[in-house]
RNA sequence: GCCGAAGUGGCGGAAUGGUAGACGCGCCGGUCUCAAAAACCGGUGGGGGCAACCCCGUAUCGGUUCGACUCCGAUCUUCGGCACCA
């Protein structure tokens, strides 16, 4: 608020919208254990948050709120979906979700306690389900081009790259035509296929498709049971490099189609379905968790890269995995080369014998957006027997979620459970069809909400082109640093599709990003009502006031850092805003009686020009925290000069007036106020922040610090513009340095310019 | 575990590689008061010294530099994210 609000003091047009992302599992969950209707919660929370944020001075324009469980909304959510669907962004396939079996219903992440269920503490497993997935994937070069972004947190770019994880490598095929199936290879992604020589082994990852074709009957029971265990365990612990890597043998061979070697396949929950193809080559030799499951399970080791001053195998094997660079070795015929001109060699090799190619993967995997739940979006598709998959026409949108289904878990989607939702008919044939009774990912709704403030109230589609080209994209966003690689992808993937669909005519949806961070409870924990640690803003706001409030949040710290709230340090800034009262309410003919002090006069001034360039640049770049004190450093100036009457009226008019405008865009409301009361008109809101001038905030005497030897040991005022020798000869000449440098060589003087001199001696 | 951050007085924090601790809270002292509160004024990193002033000090250890809170390496701790919280 405080941002927009001096962004229209620059003479922006500002569009400062606000909205409510209203669908999801809290409401589910509130809903569930109160027994309220998640609607009625929700409206309920939103109409108690209108009221909060009115009551703290928002300038939020509520003629464009938005809320996404309403109709209104959501029917775009399913017209986008169709879009997407069309241009194949949308697609089915079968994915994994975790499982309750005693709740008989399927568990968020976040309901996961200890690999148990937190309602009935009953361990969990793993089910597969047909859901409908986003092809984010397809934009995975895109969304690592970070061009079109003006400024956004260097961190956040980061870990967007990290996390979609491009690696180029090469996939090749493992023979298993041996085994007489109707596949026969194995497929697995390589970064080094440099060290196909050194496989001395394959993974699978337990739910690739060919284990149980590849186990031996000897090896069943023992295969199931690992395969089992890892359905209980999360990803994030199979990806534990600390974590003993474990596997089981299959029973069966694979064939190294380089070497015409046979290698044992194992399985193990290390290697993951969801990157690569699922199945790596073990290459003990030359890769840290592979060296490990060699150890463990007594494969052989066998090193194809060595650096040049390597004279053949130690009798006591490898301390650990060889990753660098070096000659190929026991590699037939790539012998010799180095081991990127093997990459190269093998990678052309297999690629003219049909046994591979090169390739890229990525870490990012595609969006599964659909959800076994009420409180969303219905995915507007019919499934009809004759006609497959059908698309629910545009006409027949919105597909309303009923009210009256029952949201409590049963043991499949709440919708399933509402025949009236489910039996329709179907769009292409008329013949009797189902629904889809998923809803969608909440992300879907906060994907693209951002152009639906444009133009909340258009029916003719998301968003009114027209509005678009004059609005967007969004010149700053803010939200928290913890939605960097979710959110902030999901949307940057959205604008691109919608541009590629002719919809938007840009790439990217927000040009400037800022993270704030988040006002903790007094004990520095996040604020939650279980800790009980949570500050009603009514009560605070009703206190000391919204102004009080506003500016004590921003003074806490560093805005993108958030900090402790303090019910005793809010006072300090309480009591600030009182001092300003005062100090902006006297009555500057007061001061025409006494005789000005023509120093403190040009002091006052240089103290304003300096302050007004000093706010006007940390609001700019949300240093809310710095641009207060700086205020409260004018005002702790005036008060003194008020005291002693050391100043004219027109000096002090200009620093009231000026002071006011500072304040406004922080605390609104007394700035506003005491703008009337001093005679200006109506309103400071409508005021254009206030301009310095540079000759006035130069400084004319500096502080010389005089160092020796990097140790401070003296400070000269001097004027601002001196020179360097200028500088270095009073340094020199000071007595304090003088009984340092004092039979010394003096062999080097640094002058830093308008700060200090260090004197080198030895 | 992996990815990304952060660590400065009693507390929140400030500091383009150049005066460490701005501003505020708290505390101590003073003014006013019968007294208290409020308000106002002054002091306040630690240690030493009558003082001038000196030494130490930005999580820990090491490095780069005339000079490091700031840059580099390692370690510890805390926080955000890890694909169904949003």
């Amino acid at each position: 608020d405080c941002h927009a609000r001096f962004r229209r003091m620059q003479g922006y047009n500002v569009l400062h919208p606000i909205g409510f992302d209203a669908f999801g599992l809290p409401a589910e969950n509130a809903a569930i254990s109160r027994g309220i209707h998640p609607h009625t919660w929700t409206m309920s929370n939103i109409q108690n948050m209108r009221r909060q944020l009115g009551s703290m001075g928002a300038i939020y324009d509520w003629g464009r709120e938005i809320i996404c469980c309403v109709p209104e909304y959501y029917r775009w959510n399913q017209w986008l979906f169709l879009q997407l669907y069309r241009a194949g962004l949308a697609y089915r396939a079968k994915a994994p979700v975790v499982w309750c079996p005693s709740c008989q219903t399927v568990l968020a992440n976040e309901q996961v306690v200890d690999g148990s269920c937190e309602r009935c503490h009953t361990a969990i497993t793993r089910r597969d389900l047909e859901q409908w997935f986003f092809r984010i994937t397809k934009y995975a070069d895109q969304l690592l081009d970070f061009t079109g972004l003006l400024d956004w947190p260097e961190k956040i770019l980061t870990m967007q790259q990290n996390w979609i994880g491009r690696s180029e490598g090469a996939e090749i095929g493992f023979d298993i035509s041996h085994h007489r199936l109707d596949v026969k290879e194995i497929r697995t992604f390589t970064t080094r296929i440099d060290t196909i020589f050194g496989v001395t082994f394959m993974v699978l990852a337990p739910e690739h498709p060919l284990v149980p074709r590849l186990t031996s009957k000897a090896q069943h029971e023992a295969v199931a049971d690992y395969v089992a265990q890892a359905r209980r365990t999360s990803e994030i612990e199979r990806q534990s490099t600390d974590k003993e890597k474990t596997g089981v043998f299959l029973g069966s061979y694979a064939v190294n189609r380089l070497n015409g070697e046979q290698v044992p396949i194992f399985i193990g929950d290390y290697v993951l379905m969801s990157y690569g193809t699922g199945a790596v080559m073990g290459v003990p030799a030359h890769d840290a968790r592979d060296l490990d499951f060699a150890r463990k399970y007594d494969l052989p080791i066998r090193q194809v890269i060595a650096p040049a001053t390597w004279d053949g195998p130690d009798a006591s094997g490898l301390a650990e995995a060889y990753l660098g660079d070096g000659f190929m070795t026991a590699s037939g015929r790539y012998d010799g080369m180095t081991n990127q001109e093997g990459k190269q060699a093998i990678a052309e090799d297999i690629e003219k014998r049909g046994w591979g190619s090169r390739t890229v993967s990525y870490r990012l995997r595609d969006w599964l957006i659909s959800r076994q739940r009420y409180w969303g979006t219905p995915i507007p598709m019919v499934y009809c027997q004759a006609c497959g998959i059908v698309p629910v026409p545009e006409a027949g949108l919105p597909v309303l979620l009923p009210p009256d289904a029952e949201f409590k878990p049963t043991g499949e989607s709440p919708l399933a459970a509402h025949p009236a939702f489910v039996h329709t008919a179907c769009p292409q044939c008329g013949a009797p069809a189902r629904r889809e009774t998923d809803t969608m990912d909440t992300f879907v709704d906060s994907s693209w909400y951002m152009f639906r403030y444009t133009s909340p109230h258009y029916h003719e589609g998301p968003f009114d082109p027209a509005l678009m080209q004059k609005w967007m994209p969004v010149d700053q966003y803010t939200g928290g640093a913890e939605h960097a690689v979710m959110h902030l992808l999901y949307s940057r993937f959205f604008t691109k599709a919608l541009r590629d669909l002719g919809l938007v005519e840009f790439g990217e949806p927000f040009l400037r990003l800022y993270n704030q961070g988040i006002i903790l409870g007094e004990d520095h924990e996040k604020m939650s009502k279980s800790r009980g640690n949570v500050v009603n803003p009514d009560v605070v706001v009703g206190q000391l006031g919204a102004d009080a409030t506003r500016c004590f949040m921003m003074f806490i710290g560093p805005w993108d850092q958030g900090g402790p709230w303090s019910d005793v340090g809010i006072n300090g800034v309480a009591r600030w805003l009182n001092r300003v009262w005062g100090v902006m309410e006297h009555d500057p003919a007061h001061l025409d009686a006494g005789a000005a002090n023509s120093q403190v006069v040009r002091d006052t001034q240089r103290l304003l020009h300096q302050t007004i360039r000093k706010c006007y640049q940390d609001l700019e770049r949300f240093k809310f925290n710095t641009a207060i004190a700086a205020l409260m450093e004018l005002t702790n100036h005036l008060s003194r000069v008020w005291a002693e009457a050391d100043v004219d009226s027109a000096t002090w008019r200009e620093c009231t007036r000026s002071f006011l405008l500072i304040l406004a865009p922080l605390a609104p409301h007394i700035a506003e106020e005491l703008w009337e009361r001093a005679g200006h008109p109506y309103s400071i809101h409508q005021q254009l922040f206030p301009k310095w001038d540079e000759e006035l905030a130069a400084e004319d005497t500096i502080t010389l610090v005089v160092q020796v030897n990097g140790k401070v040991r003296d400070r000269i005022q001097v004027p601002a513009g001196i020179s360097s020798g200028q500088a270095q000869e009073l340094a020199l000449a000071s007595p304090k340095v003088q009984s340092y440098t004092q039979g010394k060589a003096v062999r080097q003087a640094v002058y830093v310019p308008g700060r200090l001199v260090n004197v080198v001696v030895g």
